[in-house]
RNA sequence: GCCGAGGUAGGGUAGUGGUUAUCCUGAGGGACUGUGGAUCCCUCGACCCGAGUUCAAGUCUCGGCCCCGGCCCCA
């Protein structure tokens, strides 16, 4: 037997019914705000993505070489492509662009909780626009997406991955890039006593960096370290913005994200239960992926929901199936076909397929869940009407051809 | 890649070295040749894979695979 591989899953009926329920919410959001579907390839050059970020990532990502030697590789994510696409063929386009994608995403990595190696993502990019305008709309719009998936409880974070940088950086002039990473690192785990040890370590009075890690008031303490930059500015702008819409993020200036790209503003969802160590549901932000890229310099930001982990946490009530059965014996298979082709004009309708009698029709029909039956049988068929059957109290009216759309329907 | 817990019909399970591997559910058919849900009967269907120990392995040992929780990583 072929067993399906290491972190890929299967999805029965019923699952498929709520992930569609769910991304139909998601498409409609977005493009209420006036976002428009693009679609890039599921392989990619596999420098588009050591580019974006680091050699390191190869270890973490399906690649190959393909017959004419090209080395390839699945899309791990799809910031990188969207905006390969937008410097391939997109950029004399007039600005902003809106863009979201729903596809899924490849990455070689263990498997667990909230976390697969064939895994979906839906996301927006939205390319151009003045900074706080572009990215309030960018965070008002993940959050509006989760009011309108019915997903209540979350945590936002929003961060400035620059005050960060410039934070750390300031604290000494010869900070190698792998000491920044490291203190950025246990910052983002939230690990204080590591941090504390590690600075002191490295000869950093713990104190100077500990507004990055604070709760009450980091807007005010950056202010009083570094005075009004713009970067302050920018997070003040944003958090009145948002707050027009009812959405009051929690301050977190020690998100580093995958950082390498990301140049301004950041931000995290998380979900408040269900997902173990993976409670991350979405994640964003400003990034400068188009120059590193090639194209000119323009501003972008976009975020990316992990759809699995929502569907882990979303509970959704199941849809009604609205099915009818038509049901004939041998003797009037003929006119059973006929009955089913007028019916499915209007309705879903299903003829039997395992040749059985009247009697296990009905009976597969009521284990099926099938509310509405039509009984086209001999006796139906020589006096020329038909019988329909209510499943679920067993009463029966006839009908004739002309009525039985209209019959059906009320039934 | 690391640490830990697991893997018995489609789903849920019993089974501490010894009959033909238990029970529930499910699926297909029938009792019942034009009327479903109840009942009864029949049928189908499993020890993750491979080595080893043993007279004998679902059970013990080792390796692999998969899965679950966590670590690492997270574009």
């Amino acid at each position: 037997m072929i067993e399906r591989p290491r972190g890929t899953r299967d999805f029965l009926p019923a699952e498929m019914k709520r992930r569609r329920c769910v991304e139909r919410k998601m498409r409609e959001s977005v493009e209420r705000w006036g976002y428009e579907e693009i679609k890039t390839p599921t392989f990619e050059h596999l420098d588009l993505f050591t580019l974006k970020s680091g050699e390191d990532i190869v270890d973490e990502i399906y690649s190959f070489e393909d017959k004419g030697r090209r080395k390839l590789a699945l899309r791990p994510e799809l910031t990188a492509p969207v905006i390969r696409f937008y410097v391939n063929e997109l950029q004399n386009e007039p600005k902003p662009l809106r863009f979201y994608y729903f596809d899924d995403c490849f990455r070689y990595e263990r498997p667990q909780k909230g976390r697969f190696r064939e895994f979906w993502q839906f996301g927006i990019e939205l390319i151009g626009g003045r900074r706080d305008l572009a990215n309030f709309e960018m965070i008002a719009l993940s959050v509006d997406i989760l009011r309108n998936i019915g997903l209540g409880k979350f945590d936002l974070h929003v961060g400035d991955v620059s005050l960060l940088k410039k934070a750390v950086s300031s604290q000494r002039d010869d900070l190698d890039e792998e000491k920044e990473r490291k203190i950025f690192r246990l910052m983002d785990k939230k690990d204080e006593e590591g941090l504390k040890t590690y600075l002191a370590e490295i000869g950093i009075d713990a104190e100077n960096l500990s507004f990055l890690m604070s709760t009450l008031d980091p807007i005010e303490e950056a202010k009083r370290i570094f005075g009004d930059i713009d970067e302050i500015k920018q997070l003040s702008t944003l958090l009145d913005l948002l707050s027009a819409y009812e959405i009051y993020p929690k301050i977190d200036l020690s998100i580093a994200r995958g950082l390498d790209y990301y140049t301004g503003i950041v931000f995290e969802i998380y979900a408040e239960e269900g997902l173990g160590a993976q409670r991350q549901i979405c994640g964003g932000g400003e990034y400068d992926l188009i120059k590193l890229f090639g194209g000119r310099e323009e501003r972008s930001r976009g975020f990316a929901f992990g759809f699995d982990r929502i569907m882990e946490v979303l509970e959704i009530e199941k849809e009604e199936e609205n099915m009818i059965m038509v049901i004939s014996t041998d003797d009037c298979r003929r006119e059973g076909i006929k009955v089913a082709r007028k019916l499915r004009k209007k309705f879903k309708v299903e003829l039997d397929v395992m040749g059985r009698s009247l009697k296990s029709q009905l009976s597969y029909a009521n284990s099926s869940g099938i509310k509405k039956v039509v009984i086209v049988g001999r006796r139906e068929v020589e006096k020329n009407f038909y019988t329909l059957k209510d499943m679920n109290n067993g009463e029966q009216i006839s009908c004739g051809e002309e009525d039985l759309l209209e019959m059906i329907a009320n039934l």
